[in-house]
DNA sequence: CTGAAAGCGCTAACAC
DNA sequence: GTGTTAGCGCTTTCAG
């Protein structure tokens, strides 16, 4: 229990009397040792209080059972639920995770990666299909296997698990449509290196022309993932000519700012501007007015890639996951376009 | 650039016409290799597209440049903010961080931390003071260094970065009391194996105490940190003959929740209810009504959290910190006392 | 400042 | 089943 020095399986296995090896086995493929040997290694394992050496194990064995998985940012709640499961369902299959953040630099993400790759870990976790060259390059270069999560778009990539983000936001555009919105605005993240991004616009501007609409391109804005990129949001279209019925968030991070922004200035939700938010985290729900958003699989998706990472490196060849289901959520945010002028509007603003 | 298999130290020094160890020396301790050897390694490492193999370096030099840090959950956000710049300063001095979390089970942290001791890491970074002994046991037997964060209380831990609870508590409570609340409720997380959650409802006390009152036991409930703890104490206290004018919360995700209940049951807040927060994360500006509360220095724990973690890495013997400040912040959701009959509330719930 | 060489602690053939 | 042994790729004395 006590020994100063760490001990080593050779302490472990001079003191269960047999030899290096089979301590090895007993520790690792314990069914293929006899029962008697097993337990004089365990006994002799636990009077000593050993534990294996990762660092020996990973150098041996060229495992190191660790996964990595690179995100953005862990500031949004719908990314530390997701990789909270990542870890859970890991650790469950007796892999460690490694977790790092970009905030969303692309370059910061290859230096993170680099440095992954270095410490070594056995597979990656990646979230989105876009990524510098460079990433897939060290990705083959040292054959780590990588899953791509939240995204499932036409990208070839073999593992993705994940939704299809333009038919969630073609969905929820869809609604807002239907609710009677003509002037419809996006706020929408940095569509730069984040094809979720992207996939969003294009679901939403397809939802639109389906309509016979189309975005307005005063009406779209590239925003921080987070309450002030929300709120820039309100300040920017609030300012104009003519301002829109509806804003369309990137994320729920978004519309919260935004809503927090038209209350700070007395813009009635939904009233005067109707807001719909992306992710449904749980603040969502508790904001008022409660948000009009859609519902991601968040908590399926770590599990699930946890899941495919650790069938990949147990060697089974898998297929494409099927995409999983994203669900509009309606709540108050999210009214019907006002039928008039918009006067109070424009009564708050001063002058046309 | 390409090379098939992964590439060694000895490709690098073989490359470079120089030895193995002077390789090794110009990627470690570059300023003890003449200039010329240097360049000539350097060169062959990017001709190789050469990356250090961390399982090997770990067993020969017996540090893995990795930290790991225990955390209750990532699912508070003051949590995942405060992992972020702890993750960020480590990285900038060379160092990984291992991120687990245990969702508040005392028997999970062991076993994560056994799990991390295995895997090897230089250095722990823990939440509070209050672990079970076996934490310390590990610790000490693998003399692992460790600091730990967010509490600053009579334990004489060595290192410890953070703020006094009890005090911040305190200072809450005193505003509490001086806005003529009498009838206090206190809605704490579990206070087993959290001194964090303990020191909270001591200063909660201490500060009642100083006024001449004291906590109701009935109105003290012990609830999980998330939403529908904070929801759960709203029920149960305003069940109760006498309700409380005002609901003290362990963390703002409980207020956020209990704000939530009230309105959904109508109750005003802070006309029938005031509630109070800890923590100060973004959303308690947002929240309707906006959430008075402490504000507590998460971001700098993170990183002289990782300062701290370093410095005990490269040898050097610090004196304990100083606690961080904290302080708190005056928003809406604490009103002062109803002065009168609670009538309106009276009549809300029917009958007294 | 550099080269040679001895491990770090473990795994994975390989014989027995 | 078990013991033996040769590395895994790097750091770190120790001479020179």
């Amino acid at each position: 229990m006590s020994s100063e020095k760490r001990s080593t399986l050779e302490d472990v296995a001079r003191l269960a009397g047999v030899s290096l090896g089979s301590a090895s086995r007993a520790l690792s493929i314990p069914d293929q040792v006899k029962p008697a040997t097993l337990a004089k290694v365990r006994h002799a394992v636990s009077q000593l209080g050993y534990v294996r050496n990762g660092a020996a194990q990973a150098l041996a064995s060229r495992r190191t059972k660790m996964v990595a998985t690179i995100y953005p940012t862990l500031s949004n709640p719908i990314f530390s639920v997701a990789i909270h499961a990542l870890q859970q369902t890991l650790w469950r299959f007796g892999y460690q995770l490694l977790v790092a953040s970009h905030e969303y630099e692309p370059e910061r993400e290859i230096e993170l990666l680099r440095t992954v790759v270095e410490r070594g870990v056995d597979a990656l976790v990646l979230v989105g299909t876009d990524h510098p060259s460079e990433v897939f390059e060290l990705a083959r270069q040292y054959d780590l296997p990588y899953v791509m999560t939240w995204s499932i778009d036409g990208s070839h990539y073999p593992h993705c698990i994940g939704f299809s983000y333009h038919d969630a936001a073609f969905d929820l555009a869809s609604l807002v449509v239907k609710m009677g919105h003509r002037r419809i605005a996006l706020c929408n993240g940095f569509e730069s290196a984040n094809e979720r991004a992207r996939s969003r616009a294009a679901g939403t501007r397809a939802a639109l022309k389906a309509a016979g609409l189309s975005l307005d391109a005063s009406l779209v804005t590239e925003q921080p993932f987070n309450f002030e990129g929300g709120r820039e949001a309100v300040r920017i279209f609030l300012a104009q000519e003519t301002p829109p019925t509806v804003l369309i968030c990137g994320t729920d991070l978004q519309a919260i700012g935004a809503i927090d922004e038209c209350r700070r200035r007395g813009i009635r939700v939904p009233e005067d501007l109707s807001i719909t938010g992306f992710d449904d985290i749980e603040h969502a729900a508790i904001v008022v007015p409660p948000l009009t958003t859609v519902k991601v699989p968040t908590e399926d998706i770590g599990v699930l890639a946890a899941c495919r990472v650790v069938s990949l490196l147990e060697g089974e060849t898998l297929r494409p996951a099927a995409p999983l289901e994203s669900r509009v959520i309606v709540r108050e945010s999210l009214g019907r376009a006002p039928e008039v002028a918009r006067s109070s509007l424009d009564r708050l603003r001063g002058q046309t």
